[in-house]
RNA sequence: GCCCAAGUGGCGGAAUGGCAGACGCAAAGGACUUAAAAUCCUUCGGGGGAAACUCCGUACCGGUUCGAGUCCGGUCUUGGGCACCA
């Protein structure tokens, strides 16, 4: 066949047989298939779309065929940091390079032959698009969501501007080498914590792979705990430490501020302050991964004060360490040298006392000893359990009201501020005399502004757009400024599944009646490395966007899976810079789509991904090629033998039809492609071995060739509707009913058990096919070959497996 | 460093705790052909054996089990993420 030439052909017939589409008037049968949208960064389409795309693609045309209204939309992330720095190097603007990508990649995407729902595509960086983004910002501030507060950027003093970790290399500005440090900018957060608890609690329903639930389980940190203050000597300030192991508190050694703690300046001694500030200025330079690694030197400098254990009154030195972060609890811990490795090095290296409080239950002073024990050395809890101890520390700190229960989250509010240019701007006005006032609604989109300046130093071009950043303020029409930054694209990204089915309304985001109904997504394609982020952002909004009432669902991917990373021939990941970027085009223009579609699921695990490697390609051609003689043969011949009475082989070629329905529905289901694949290799090759026969019914085979080319549409759509053309088929093979599997001619009479003596294989034997243990054993045990085997053997135990082997243990 | 995965022939990869290597690729041998391509047939984890057969084998070490690639504990290696890449 000539794959090529197919491609076009049906391309375009596709695109004009309306039936193919999905129909907005259906939605009670609505199947929506998202993948995750593509940020247009190359000016290709590489070979990690295609795998995602292509293959999610036959999975929606699976559906298609399984009867369903297939929603199968397509759009693009064009806002992002590439694009901008692109044009910092070579001046082309961050729009002209987005739109020209996007525009080649559409252009590949339809070549792909996939059935994309054109009509509904959106592009994050369009004006009708980033409007809303910008209302769901307001709506978010209105409820109370997102709030501003001072937090760390990574600023770089030579290009006067903040970077992005990824610009971050080995602590310097990858554009001109200078040390960059830490520095403290107010910038919008949405407050994510607020659902911390939802989040988490609905993790067990989702059809998500577990790892993916256990990442986010895991991100969200959720621990149980308490608050403990330790007031401080001298001051009328109190520090407030969070703790998961209260029955530890008579055992603190010392407490840690982190080294941005507000406290840090009051309460430092004159004598301490100089190496305080050098320490505090040499932690700025060190990322959070860098200051949590537990193979890293305690570092850490005495700031001169003491604060009191309010359980015993003991004086308490304060410390401040680089390995206690801000951001998380309370920005202060207590160190407990007895037991917790880390605060146990800490104490030796500074030596601080060490004092034990919990002992293991079954005895012994090893230090530090970190598990759970009995209370000692702790006044009038000795001898409670860690367990009840951390309970009543906690409770009997509450009566002093130093102390209470508390539930701490490792997730963090959602920095959505940058400092940037090719994103949404972010709809507020700074006024002298109102503060931050949201942006009405109706003024919205506000526009991001075209001619811009990119200069080299990089600085922020929003924040030197004077047109832009001079503005009046809604509220009391004082000369104001607008808000200099933009949002980050996740906050693009955490909506856009709203917006597709509901794309050209210019009313409002989306309307209710119709996503509601849309919605959710019933199964969602992307890579792994968004499981904490991305996935993480959705579910929030369209949980906050529920709680407006705009949406009445709780979750907006009911369904998840992973593709796997598609690597160089080298094993790395493919990059420009690794030179081992591999281009679909070319494998197109050779073997068509089809025939790489098919080679992509056959070859690689889709869930899995690794190497790319074109050893093989060929063969999936000969595949097809050969699929397409037997098909084409069986119908030229279908009339021959159309009455010859079923036998043995007619039976075995109908279990084998059967059973390859059975196998490839349930592998697409978990998008086990190389597997269905295998099946259908395996009807083929059954195919031949029927028509091998002198005698063969074509009639029958004829039957089983046109249940052939519907089980390999999926797969090879061009393919499959070319020789349902040719077999006379009148409509597209996307509007066929997908084969059903008979069960009754899946049914064998007798099955072949391995028969094991001490869990070894020693013979085979063929029995009936019943499913009763006892009636298999008796039988097995009548077989003469069995009997031979076992004879002057005692069999002390049996047991056997219904359908696979029986094991006599001796 | 922390969180999450993965590790099976020369290669891609199969295996609800039940016959390891399905289905293919590559390789070798053969048929057809003047020849090539295409197609078809056979062999194909390793050791031992003339053969029947037997022993070893799923990164490494240990455990649970009649039985472990699969479950548990530990180790190593690789990949993803670690909050401003998307």
């Amino acid at each position: 066949m000539d794959y090529i030439k197919i491609d076009s052909k049906w391309n375009e017939r596709w695109s004009k047989n309306d039936k193919l589409k999905f129909d907005p008037k259906r939605k009670d049968d609505k199947y929506y298939v998202l993948e995750m949208f593509s940020y247009p960064s190359g000016a290709n389409l590489h070979l990690g779309h295609w795998f995602n795309y292509a293959l999610t693609d036959s999975f929606a045309r699976y559906k298609k065929m399984r009867g369903f209204n297939v929603f199968q939309p397509m759009g693009f992330d064009a806002f992002g940091l590439p694009a901008e720095n692109y044009a910092i190097k070579t001046g082309i603007h961050p729009k002209d390079s987005t739109l020209k990508n996007i525009s080649v990649m559409e252009r590949q995407l339809s070549d792909m032959g996939a059935m994309f729902d054109w009509d509904y595509k959106l592009y994050t960086c369009d004006e009708n698009y980033y409007k809303w983004t910008q209302w769901l910002f307001l709506q978010l501030y209105k409820k109370g969501l997102a709030y501003r507060k001072l937090a760390p950027v990574n600023w770089c003093d030579s290009c006067n501007t903040a970077i992005a970790n990824e610009q971050v290399v080995d602590g310097k500005c990858e554009r001109c080498g200078t040390e960059i440090e830490r520095k403290h900018m107010t910038q919008w957060f949405f407050k994510i914590t607020d659902y911390a608890e939802e989040l988490l609690d609905c993790l067990p329903e989702l059809d998500w792979p577990e790892k993916t639930k256990l990442m986010q389980k895991n991100w969200i940190g959720k621990s149980v705990g308490g608050e403990v203050d330790f007031a401080l000597e001298n001051s009328d300030e109190k520090i407030t430490v969070f703790t998961t192991r209260a029955d530890t508190l008579f055992g603190v050694s010392f407490v840690v501020l982190a080294p941005e703690h507000r406290l840090v300046d009051a309460i430092t001694t004159p004598e301490n302050k100089s190496a305080v500030d050098a320490y505090r200025k040499e932690a700025a330079k060190a990322s959070d991964i860098e200051r949590q690694s537990t193979a890293k030197e305690k570092t850490g400098v005495f700031t001169g004060a003491y604060c009191i254990n309010p359980i015993n009154g003991e004086r308490v030195p304060v410390w401040i360490a680089d390995y206690c972060l801000a951001t998380y609890g309370t920005g202060a811990v207590m160190g407990v040298a007895a037991h917790d490795e880390r605060d146990y090095v800490f104490c030796k290296k500074h030596n601080l006392s060490i004092k034990q409080v919990i002992r293991p239950k079954n005895g012994g002073d090893a230090l530090p000893y970190t598990e759970y024990g009995v209370m000692v050395n702790s006044g009038k809890f000795d001898g409670l359990t860690s367990e009840q101890g951390k309970t009543a520390v906690i409770e009997q700190l509450e009566k002093s009201g130093l102390g209470r229960k508390k539930i701490n989250y490792r997730l963090r509010d959602w920095s959505v501020s940058r400092q940037r240019y090719w994103g949404a701007p972010i709809p507020i006005v700074h006024c002298p005399h109102c503060g931050a006032v949201p942006v009405p609604e109706k003024d919205l989109p506000v526009t991001l502004p075209y001619d811009v300046n990119f200069t080299p130093d990089g600085r922020s071009p929003l924040s030197l757009h004077e047109g832009y950043m001079n503005c009046v303020c809604p509220k009391c029409g004082a000369a104001a400024k607008r808000d200099p930054d933009t949002l980050d694209t996740f906050v693009c990204s955490s909506w856009y599944y709203l917006r597709y089915p509901d794309n050209k309304n210019s009313k409002a985001p989306f309307d209710s009646k119709i996503i509601n109904k849309m919605l959710p997504v019933d199964k969602y394609v992307g890579g792994a490395e968004h499981a904490c982020m991305h996935l993480l952002y959705a579910r929030f909004i369209t949980k906050a966007l529920r709680d407006m009432d705009y949406l009445n669902f709780d979750e907006p991917f009911k369904s998840l899976v992973h593709q796997g990373l598609i690597l160089g021939e080298d094993g790395n990941k493919m990059s420009k810079s690794a030179g081992n970027v591999i281009n679909p085009d070319k494998y197109i223009a050779l073997y068509g789509s089809d025939v790489f579609r098919t080679y992509l699921m056959f070859g690689i695990r889709f869930t899995e991904g690794g190497p790319w490697s074109d050893d093989g390609i060929r063969s999936v051609a000969k595949f097809l090629d050969r699929a397409e003689r037997i098909i084409v043969k069986a119908h030229e011949n279908r009339k021959l033998n159309a009455d010859k009475k079923s036998g043995g082989d007619e039976a075995e070629l109908e279990y084998a039809l059967n059973y390859c329905i059975k196998e490839v529905t349930s592998d697409f289901e978990t998008f086990s492609f190389n597997t269905a694949i295998a099946r259908l290799m395996e009807l083929v090759n059954a195919m031949y071995k029927y028509d091998a026969l002198p005698d063969a019914n074509y009639a029958l085979l004829n039957e089983v060739a046109g249940k052939l080319v519907l089980l390999i549409a999926p797969a090879a759509p061009h393919f499959a509707e070319e020789l349902n053309e040719l077999r006379g088929g009148k409509q597209s093979v996307f509007l066929t009913p997908y084969p059903q599997f008979d069960k009754n001619k899946l049914v064998k009479s007798t099955v072949e058990y391995a028969v094991q003596i001490n869990s070894r294989v020693k013979i085979k034997v063929t029995l009936s096919a019943s499913k009763d243990v006892k009636a298999v054993e008796r039988e097995a045990l009548d077989c003469p070959e069995v009997k031979e085997l076992l004879s002057g053997l005692s069999v002390k135990k049996t047991i056997v497996i219904p359908g696979r082997l029986i094991n006599f243990v001796v």
